[in-house]
DNA sequence: CCACGGATGCGCT
DNA sequence: GCGCATCCGTGGA
């Protein structure tokens, strides 16, 4: 299989461009030597200053100041007592990023069964926090650069090809403040599925 | 000090 | 499938 690392020219562009283009790739993390990966089927635009839903919307704080710096940095973040994973994208003219919903597991597996406590495939990353829990996203893995493997978290691009499925958009979850914008993408779970069958 | 969120899981229909 | 209680770090008063 053919794969590399995406390079931080992939991140430093239009958020909602980065979001859709990062459908299919996959999140790969490296934890006590072993891999824990799934391919990227769900995610969501930040578009920074001109978006209210977006954390850095109001100015820097200590917690959202990942967004502000660089691309291809990660911004982990809690809420209601579980971890998120972003990735910050464009340049640093507006602090964007993009929210990792949901996995199509792929390795590790049995890893992810045990830190998720559950056993369906489909109830081990089909969520944000459910994402950060499989793999072991922390704090300690805030404001890093996923461009670089020693980080231990990364998204590669194998041969995979979306042919025959199409991205689909929507209002993104959980948000109560810019509901109209269509800043989500995913394709869903059973057509992954039906296509990783036929490899 | 308090109100609340880029969520989750459970306990019902 | 849907509604709701719980969650706790964060930020504004």
């Amino acid at each position: 299989m053919s794969s590399q690392i995406l390079k931080k020219s992939f991140y430093s562009r239009n958020p909602i461009i980065v979001a859709k283009e990062l459908i299919g790739k996959i999140l790969v993390r490296e934890l006590n030597g072993e891999i824990i990966s799934g391919r990227i089927i769900e995610i969501e635009a930040y578009n920074g200053l001109e978006d209210e839903a977006a954390h850095s919307y109001r100015g820097i704080t200590k917690s959202n100041f990942p967004l502000f710096g660089p691309a291809g940095y990660s911004y982990v973040y809690s809420i209601h007592s579980h971890h998120c994973v972003d990735i910050v994208t464009g340049d640093l003219s507006n602090p964007t990023g993009v929210l990792i919903r949901a996995l199509y597991p792929l390795s590790g597996i049995e890893l992810m069964k045990k830190f998720r406590n559950k056993e369906r495939l489909v109830d081990l990353t089909s969520g944000p926090g459910k994402i950060c829990q499989a793999l072991q996203i922390t704090k300690e893995l805030n404001n890093l650069d996923i461009t670089k493997k020693e980080t231990k978290l990364y998204i590669i691009e194998d041969n995979f090809s979306l042919k025959g499925l199409e991205i689909l958009s929507s209002p993104r979850i959980g948000i109560s403040k810019a509901k109209e914008k269509k800043y989500r993408f995913y394709i869903p779970f059973q057509l992954v599925l039906d296509k990783q069958k036929s490899i």
